[in-house]
DNA sequence: CGTCGTCTTGATTAACCTCAAGAGGTGTGG
DNA sequence: CCACACCTCTTGAGGTTAATCAAGACGACG
């Protein structure tokens, strides 16, 4: 269990070393930090709207989602996790939360106490410069989902979403672009994407009988990348935020 | 000319006292920073797609929008900068563009150097936090914005934007919610919220014969606003972010 | 074997887009 | 000072995408 809680923070110290440059010191520190184990069956909620929180999530395994709730019960998720994300560390700067947290397949997560975050933010300047960089990284997929939801039709939505499924799965080491786990159903991506189960179901029909990608059984298979990255205008640049100078 | 660099920076200190708490020693650090006014006309690139930017923008007076733009030539809205605001602080930590930003009406910046600010996170913890958190402001609206048009009819994603800008006028000092000035054009409004102009502009029509709202002559003016608000299913919880403790 | 969640397919409807044309206002040059 | 160009707003008609309504099939699991 404990080991576990040990992989799991070093999955987070190998994500923030993708964009931040960290000295052993404060490799040490990340690596130090203390967190507690919590197991989610499918479909519970993490985190409720509107709640004060006081510890952030890092996922261990499994799939999370943000979602906002509309009145009428409709549900537009804003933001899908993976292992190594931490979903909410923004929290930190913000604890009173205006969206939810659900756990879409089962899902371990490891909750670390803000203030234990606050005091290596305070202690040590590039970790409060890589966590500020790392919840940046969750803006610019927000702003890219604005783009992708506010301008494009419902086959360049859906292509786009596994194109970033993909690449974050690569980048995470959980599989690779072309395949990959992704533990949600049509009803979620429909969810994601601003779209009915029904219509996302015909388009996937679409792309998988012209050859392009097959999603089935939560598994997603892109037969022709290119092509998929065509269709959804996918660009790279917005995943791989570079560091300063 | 000084002089109006030192309100702008007071302007911009304004804007992180609403959300954190920050000592004479910080707050003045804040004001010592050093900028160079620039103006742009209107409908004029600030910052292109793609670049390497080495300062920030502070908005010193009037609207500024960050875009993406699509491979057909039609613009994504993905955000309104109003006075006070700083439009890409966030790229203090990610100086590699991927959006663009213009000035939508005639607009005066104050560009600051990611380096000075860089420094200021680096000796004053609390203003790296403070920083922070006004990145986490972006990124709450963003996800609101996903929602609104991911989930929501014409009629409540263009409710919801005049009742944001109306509240952030009145956060900013330019105005109140309920009689404002948003220099944008009904196009804009469209690139906005995902919608074409003249959709937009049978929208404004009802809303304004139903005496719910007025959007003329870059002026908004709502005549009811708790009908606006229903329409928009409008919560000011996304815009007042709380300090944590 | 039956139930439930998920996927699939068809028919109809509604929201929004596209194309088209004209009106009002403003700035500019003759 | 008028004429013209240009930008923005407005209105109408018809088309398209995606939503809604409805029903069934498939597979997993108790």
């Amino acid at each position: 269990m404990l080991g576990t809680a040990q992989t799991a923070m070093d999955a987070f110290l190998r994500r923030l070393l993708l964009r931040s440059a960290l000295g052993p010191e404060e490799q040490a520190a990340i690596r130090g930090l203390k967190g507690q184990l919590i197991e989610f069956a499918a479909r519970r909620d993490v985190v409720l709207p509107g709640q004060r929180i006081e510890h952030a999530c890092l996922t261990v395994a499994g799939l999370l989602g943000r979602f906002d709730q509309m009145k009428d019960g409709s549900r537009q998720i804003t933001a899908f996790y993976l292992p190594g994300d931490m979903c909410d560390l923004h929290s930190v700067v913000a604890p009173v939360t205006g969206w939810g947290l659900t756990a879409l397949s089962g899902a371990t997560l490891l909750q670390i106490a803000h203030a234990d975050l606050r005091e290596l933010a305070r202690r040590y300047p590039a970790l409060a410069l890589a966590f500020w960089r790392d919840t940046t990284t969750d803006a610019s997929i927000l702003s890219k989902w604005v783009a992708n939801i506010g301008r494009k039709d419902a086959r360049a939505r859906i292509a786009h979403l596994l194109c970033e499924m993909g690449l974050r799965s690569e980048m995470a080491g959980i599989g690779t672009r072309t395949a990959f786990r992704f533990d949600a159903t049509q009803e979620l991506i429909a969810d994601a994407v601003g779209l009915t189960p029904i219509h996302v179901n015909r388009v996937l029909s679409t792309l998988r009988s012209e050859g392009v990608a097959v999603f089935r059984n939560r598994m997603a298979e892109v037969q022709d990348w290119d092509r998929l990255a065509a269709i959804a205008e996918f660009s790279t640049a917005f995943l791989l935020l570079d560091e300063p100078r």
